[in-house]
DNA sequence: GATGAATGAGCCTTCATTCAT
DNA sequence: CATGAATGAAGGCTCATTCAT
């Protein structure tokens, strides 16, 4: 049964992807993928180099759009502290955080799924640190402007900081991993992003007095 | 140089804890475990049966512990919630998940690691989706209690009150992953229950309304 | 666009022929011989059976060849040792040894290169020996002439004769192997020939006093 | 069936001797090997980690004392080549290459086999040309001295050395791949050293004149 | 004629597990 | 008790070859 070259190459990549969201990328098997794509192994590679090629296929395209995003975002941030941050431009922030993940769960698509839950062994594996630091630098930016003259942020401060911006990393890859209707997806990140600042509100207002 | 049984098998717990932490179930290999132990591969299946076994004797205790402690305060649950569920009781409810969970924290030690966060590939890898229903159901009650005559809970709020205990949950395996030493840990876990706490009040309130 | 049949061919040959000079009988790849030859594999089993069918028809016709030249000479060689094999016929014998190698070469071109030196694994691998058994029994003849009524050879005449043969064919291996330049080749060869013919002249001389 | 680790490393080493003598080293099956070990390719695994590692325990001790002489030869030769080149020390210069060649033959073995003649493929693939570099600089000092004021060899004759080098190299190596009694081995090296000997003796003079 | 997708056997290697000693 | 040699299945990957199109 002879198939056209595309459809095969998708029906690997669906292939993979289901094995790679069962087992994560260190523990999927090509063969398995082979068989569940109706072939035999060796002709995976006729598609894609190795495994490390094939899960990129998958999931390499979201995580440049990433990376642009990232930057782009940082610079903003930058310039708004340089410029001052009052209450206003304070509670334009979550919106612009809110923004920047619900833009990219309505560009991503399931592959964000492999990128934040199973890339463990994979060259994304660190996708997960390099996400909380970029939401870790926003928060670190946006408390010490509302802290104002008191100084930079003390100990306890930043390891707060640090374990809300990995916490709410953590929330978002399991919505992401439990939910893949784009609408749902959205609506919970927005509910997650909405707890969180309040949570942060809270702690601002505490080390402000 | 005979060493006792217990010695030996604590020995081999010892390294299999690290091994385990450090790979996660599946990837951790019983031959490192027992080159860092002292011995053989071969006798570490004098003392347990397999890998699954090990896994077993390092985190079964503290699963059957939490097992007890989850039945016991969802009977509590139950039981207050047959009294009816006055804001007196509701704003002791989350002191109550918070010691639940603290309290286990502290009576776990290291193994807890494993059991939330190294245990793919085990059977105790749907500890996380068991904990997450054990929190549903508290916040479900909590939920039904205080909206009142109103009756059941819709589709949407049981999705939202799912995500939340979900999230919980994976926040606080972060923590636990992330901090060892069991003050921070505690105070984190207050953190973020504190967080969560917050968001769930407000949406209390916007659904009360 | 289409292409007739023997140009086909000779893309194939020519790409296999540089493919089996790099890498040897078994380590080619009939993908890189296709790829080289602007094709896909599968075509290449439209010209030739399979990959000693192709190595075949770069290296068989020379084999052939050579065949019917090592039949001539020996032939030849007959004769003259039943004839007797007097001091200026003997002194001609390096020359007619000479100018079989040489006219093989010349008569040759590259594929020699492969008959002689990238052949194993395939059914012409014991080409060399074969060479050996030729250029032995031409100086076994030559010997037992020179020898004179002294009788047959003896045990370690035989090796030595044994030995010199087929390094000298080692020889003319490595110099095909190394320069493809026909003008050079043939100074080599005859340098080489020169070589040994010197040491041969000793051996004889010591062997008939 | 129990067997003492060393009986099994031996055994596998015998079985790998063979197979990388009949295959060479690229082409040689590590579950060849294993069978005809009488186990499990699995378990060469315990004794070598690998095919490079076990090719390197075969033939790695040997290159080793190859180097160690290599060197040493070289310095000598330089030395004698500061101080003058006379006749006498000329006609004691093959003799010299000789007890080079000859006590590498005596102390190597059959491993030698494989160095020089299966070695393709493994780190050890330039050996030959090593060897060949080694004997061509001897060669070349030789005959410089021998030239005298005349000056510096011409292209001619250092492709004539050149090739003189190699394919004394390869005639050792043919020696080595047909003779593997170290008595025989010894004789026949020797006579193949006379052989070159007498051709270079004729070259030498032909270029001073 | 030619393509190139597909196969299947083979490669080296790793690893949990068993068992003779 | 403990060893560590051995197994067997699985891993990722390559390649000559076949065959539907």
């Amino acid at each position: 049964m002879q198939v056209l070259k595309e459809e095969v190459r998708s029906a690997i990549m669906l292939a993979a992807y289901e094995e790679f969201r069962q087992s994560g990328y260190l523990e999927a098997s090509m063969r398995r993928i082979a068989t569940a794509a109706g072939m035999t192994s060796g002709n995976i590679y006729r598609y894609f180099r190795n495994k490390e090629d094939l899960f990129d296929a998958i999931v390499g395209p979201l995580y440049s759009e990433y990376n642009r995003y990232a930057q782009e975002y940082l610079q903003t941030a930058e310039a708004i502290a340089t410029d001052g941050w009052d209450v206003e431009k304070r509670t334009s922030f979550f919106e612009r955080v809110q923004n920047t993940l619900v833009g990219l769960l309505m560009a991503s698509g399931p592959s964000l799924l492999l990128l934040l839950c199973r890339s463990e062994g994979s060259k994304y594996e660190s996708i997960r640190s390099e996400l909380t630091g970029f939401v870790e630098s926003l928060l670190t930016k946006s408390f010490t402007a509302a802290k104002g003259p008191a100084g930079p942020l003390d100990e306890r401060e930043r390891i707060e900081i640090g374990m809300l911006a990995a916490t709410m990393i953590e929330s978002v890859a399991w919505i992401v991993a439990n939910y893949h209707d784009s609408d749902m997806l959205g609506t919970l990140v927005e509910r997650v992003i909405d707890v969180f600042g309040c949570g942060l509100e809270k702690q601002m207002e505490a080390h402000r007095s």
